[in-house]
DNA sequence: GCGGATCAC
DNA sequence: TATGGTGATCCGC
C-alpha cells in the first residue's frame, strides 16, 4: 500500500474505486506542505532518482553479447517454468475486510454507521469503508485524514484483540489445510487440493452449519471449491462476526489477486486454464505484483 | 550479525 | 502538534 506523502495516492484500494483522486491529493498536499517530513521525503526521492540514473547508465554499457547471453538464459528459464507449470492444485487466499476497523465496529455498534479509522492522530492503520469514501486509508496520518473527513472517528489500536480474532480465524483455516500459511493478522493461504478430495467422502451433516449463531436454520455447503470457500467464510463469520473476502486459483499469488476482486464480503475463482490465466495476468498493473513497490516501480 | 533499504499487512 | 508497529527479505560489509 502506498504511504501518504506529498507523492499522492497512487493505487486504488477496495472501496475507493470512483473517488476524485485529484481533489484528494490536493487536500493532502495542502496539509503536508512545508513540514519537515515533506522535505525529507523530497530528499529521498531525489536520491532514488539518482540511483536509477546510475543503473540506467550501467545498462547502456552492456555489450550486445552480454545482452544476448542474458536473453538466452532468461528464455531457458522461462522454458523450464513452462514445463513445470502446475494448474492442478487449488489454493485459496482469505483476506478479512477492513480488519482492525471491523473488529472495533463489531465491539462498539455506535461506530457502525460513521466514518472511522483505527490508529492515532499521528498515523492510521486502517479505515472502514465509509471513511474510504472520503479518501481516508491505511498509512495516512490521522490529522491529514481529518482534512478529508472532518467527522472521522479515530479509535486506538488494540493488537491483543486483533490477535485473538486472528487466531480463531487461523484455527478454522487449519481444518482445511494443516499447512496453511498466514500473512499478517488478517490474511491466510490454504491449499485446498487435499481437502477437496476428502470432502467428496464427507457426509452432508459434516458440511452443514447454522445460518446464524444459535439459529436452528442451517446451510448445507456443497463439495466444490467455491462452496468450500463459502463455508470457510461463513464459519469465520459465525465465530467472529467479521466478514472476509477470498480468492481461488491454482497458486497462492493468483489466489491473492483474486481475493481483491469481489471485496468486501465476496469471493472470486479464477479458472485453471492457461489462456484464461495468461489473459488475467496480461491486464495486471505491474505494481500489483508482489515485491514491486513504489521505488522499484520507478526504475 | 548488523544497519540500511525496500516491501507488505 | 502531529507521518507507525510488526515482520520479512536482500545486500554490502
Ligand atoms: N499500512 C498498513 C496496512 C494494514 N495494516 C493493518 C490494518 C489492517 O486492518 C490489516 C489488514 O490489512 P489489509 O491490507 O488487508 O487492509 P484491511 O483488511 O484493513 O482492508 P481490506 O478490506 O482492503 O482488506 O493490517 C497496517 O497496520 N498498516
Ligand atoms: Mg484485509
Amino acid at each position: 500500500m502506498s504511504r501518504t506523502t506529498f507523492l499522492n495516492v497512487d493505487d486504488t484500494k477496495a472501496g475507493m474505486a470512483d473517488l476524485d483522486k485529484e481533489k484528494i491529493n490536493k487536500l493532502i498536499q495542502e496539509a503536508s506542505k512545508n513540514s519537515k517530513f515533506f522535505k525529507q521525503q523530497q530528499r529521498r526521492e531525489e536520491e532514488n532518482r539518482r540511483r536509477i540514473e546510475v543503473k540506467l547508465s550501467k545498462i547502456k554499457s552492456f555489450s550486445n553479447f552480454q545482452i544476448e547471453q542474458a536473453e538466452k538464459s532468461a528464455d531457458r528459464y522461462l522454458n523450464q517454468l513452462d514445463k513445470t507449470r502446475d494448474l492442478s492444485r487449488i489454493f485459496c487466499h482469505i483476506d478479512m475486510d477492513a480488519f482492525y476497523a471491523s473488529v472495533e465496529m463489531r465491539d462498539n455498534p455506535t461506530l457502525q454507521h460513521v466514518p472511522m479509522a483505527v490508529g492515532g492522530e499521528g498515523m492510521l492503520s486502517t479505515s472502514n469503508y465509509l471513511a474510504r469514501q472520503f479518501g481516508v486509508r491505511a498509512a495516512m496520518p490521522g490529522f491529514i485524514a481529518r482534512h478529508l473527513c472532518p467527522n472521522l472517528v479515530i479509535v486506538p489500536c488494540d493488537f491483543e484483540k486483533y490477535r485473538t480474532d486472528s487466531s480463531k480465524i487461523m484455527k478454522i483455516i487449519s481444518e482445511y489445510d494443516e499447512n496453511y500459511g498466514s500473512c499478517g493478522l488478517d490474511e491466510a493461504f490454504a491449499d485446498l487440493t487435499n481437502h477437496l478430495q476428502i470432502r467428496k467422502t464427507l457426509s452432508e451433516e459434516q458440511r452443514t452449519f447454522p445460518k446464524e449463531e444459535n439459529s436452528i436454520q442451517t446451510i448445507i455447503f456443497g463439495i466444490t471449491a467455491e462452496e468450500t470457500v463459502q463455508e470457510i467464510r461463513h464459519r469465520i463469520y459465525l465465530t467472529t462476526r467479521l466478514t472476509a473476502s477470498a480468492g481461488i486459483a491454482c497458486n497462492m499469488r493468483l489466489a491473492k489477486l483474486c481475493s481483491d476482486i469481489n471485496k468486501p464480503n465476496g469471493q472470486y475463482q479464477l479458472e485453471s486454464n492457461v489462456n484464461i490465466i495468461l489473459n488475467f495476468i496480461r491486464n495486471l498493473p505491474i505494481r500489483k505484483i508482489k515485491g514491486i513497490g513504489k521505488v522499484v516501480f520507478l526504475s
